[in-house]
DNA sequence: CCGTATCCTTGATGATACTG
DNA sequence: CAGTATCATCAAGGATACGG
């Protein structure tokens, strides 16, 4: 039944005593953000408007993906056994408790993303030019 | 001057709607967390005591990971050209403006936790035994 | 429609050795 | 001490094709 085996990154250490090393490799894993989003945002959806959403993701990693959700409870799968099949996915409550987190992002985002572009050129500008002075 | 031309995870992706891509990329990425928890924790210190409380990274990566952190204005780098030399890093204001955040994980973490590890557990049953009832 | 099965590529990481 | 250079590894991710 397929070996997906996953294994998280912080597997073979057991604890380089950083407290949030399980939850982020939980929530931010590739892929896992976008995902999370994208439910939250626009509700309950089909397999397809997932696909179509994220646009780069191909089915197979979409499943991994998805599976994984919801093994760790941030994901609801329903499937209705019609023809064609439909499946839905939604945001569980355990995933919507992590909204608020998604926001704190956001805002520290909207508030500082420009200071790190700028402390990006600035640092760009020490190293390139080997023209001294 | 090294080849050091690291580019993020979303960048084939011009964005897919998702506003967290860029903050997930810069903070969230492989081995970021755990620096930036250490010298939020410890406080300045140099290059060799960062590389053991890390125990499994390699001096390569602890260096790439540094240098990103520091081109990104989240961390500072402190050269003291004496024999032996002598760097230290330690976190920038901008930095520590993350610091709301990760006490805002470390508290998701501590409340919903073994909520995750309850729905590993239920969703494990549920697949694994074929023997049903 | 909703995936799964294969094969393959690639980029991050680890190991090791070596400088200023 | 604080890295850098080089090589080897390896598993996640992508491409593709097919199935219920």
């Amino acid at each position: 039944m397929s070996s997906t085996t996953w294994q998280p990154r912080t597997g073979g250490d057991p604890e380089q005593a950083c407290p949030i090393a399980p939850v982020v490799d939980l929530v931010f894993s590739r892929w896992t953000t976008p995902i999370l989003w994208a439910l939250h945002e626009y509700g309950r959806q089909r397999f397809v408007e997932l696909e179509r959403r994220l646009v780069t993701i191909t089915p197979k990693v979409l499943t991994q993906r998805l599976r994984q959700l919801e093994r760790d409870g941030l994901v609801l799968r329903t499937y209705h056994a019609e023809v064609p099949p439909r499946v839905e996915y939604e945001i569980t409550e355990l995933g919507h408790s992590l909204a608020p987190i998604f926001a704190h992002l956001a805002q520290w985002s909207a508030g500082n993303l420009d200071r790190v572009e700028q402390a990006r050129e600035d640092y760009d500008a020490r190293q390139r030019p080997p023209r001294g002075r």
